[in-house]
DNA sequence: GTTAGTGCAAATTTTTTGCATCGGT
DNA sequence: ACCGATGCAAAAAATTTGCACTAAC
């Protein structure tokens, strides 16, 4: 279910580990490598995560491990998470970028949409409620559209 | 942290009822109860709606039949349940109404929104992206305006 | 009388935590 | 050398499931 996996001696974006340093974090070998797995995988959940590193295969970085680094990552503001679905959050690099996230819920699929889309709600929200919204935080659900095709057409 | 519960003979909302039978449910005391707490409540989680029968107090509904039948009864279309936070699912029973659900990430306070207002977003996405979204299944993150006065004027 | 529905307890699954050790600075 | 970070295994939560029994229909 998931690539290869990164467990080479990697070495990840400077620019990442000048981050992780200028938050008062050590760059260690498993850190390296979760920070290597979320930038190649774009979005995953913890899960996805220790399998792309390579948990439990001697070389890799415990579960617990991805857990406590995803933990103190977005504490630092370099990961972010979404939840998609009924299931476990999502994370992903911050520079990964802000955007929509479209939950199919009939296939899973996950297409990201310019965050714009969304401006007018939040200006509702704002001015009707004095809500700020942040929409990147969780998926929406509905149907892609593949999906809405197939259900209406089902030749 | 959760009301004096509904344990007595519940005669529950004589529609519901009968949508329970057309579905080919039979009406149960524990499956009363449930649905008598959820039209209470209004919307909660499946341990909040076993506290609030009264689970494991003998006359209840055991937390794996809460757990059942807010399957059963979402199978049957009578119940849903939104996302609001990185937390359990919250049920609602499917009259109590659609709409957007503001869920604030400081206090976790949660108000409701007319879904109308997101009109504008789900056409963008329907016609550019061909995605029907239901906004109505997940809560939308953001600071509510107490919290957000509270930030900004620390008095 | 049938059989869906229930309670209870055991089994899963997912995430967290304690603690001795390792490795980055 | 110091102390944050790790691995492993145990603990906690949260949800699901097996099974004998009860009660709707």
């Amino acid at each position: 279910m998931v690539p290869g996996g990164y467990r080479g001696a990697v070495s990840a974006h400077p620019d990442l580990e000048a981050r992780v340093r200028a938050s008062g974090l050590r760059m260690t070998q498993p850190r390296r490598r979760i920070l290597a797995a979320l930038a190649a995988l774009g979005h995953a959940t913890p899960e996805q995560l220790a399998a792309a590193v390579g948990a439990g295969e001697g070389r890799g970085a415990a579960l617990s491990t991805v857990y406590r680094n995803l933990e103190a990552l977005t504490e630092a503001g370099l990961v972010r998470h979404t939840h998609l679905d009924h299931a476990a959050p999502s994370y992903h690099l911050d520079e990964h970028g802000l955007h929509l996230h479209l939950v199919c819920t009939s296939c899973g699929v996950v297409q990201e949409a310019p965050l714009a889309l969304a401006d007018g709600l939040r200006a509702r929200l704002a001015t009707d409620h004095g809500f700020t919204a942040d929409l990147t935080h969780t998926g929406l659900r509905g149907q892609c559209a593949a999906c809405s095709r197939a259900q209406e057409d089902p030749s």
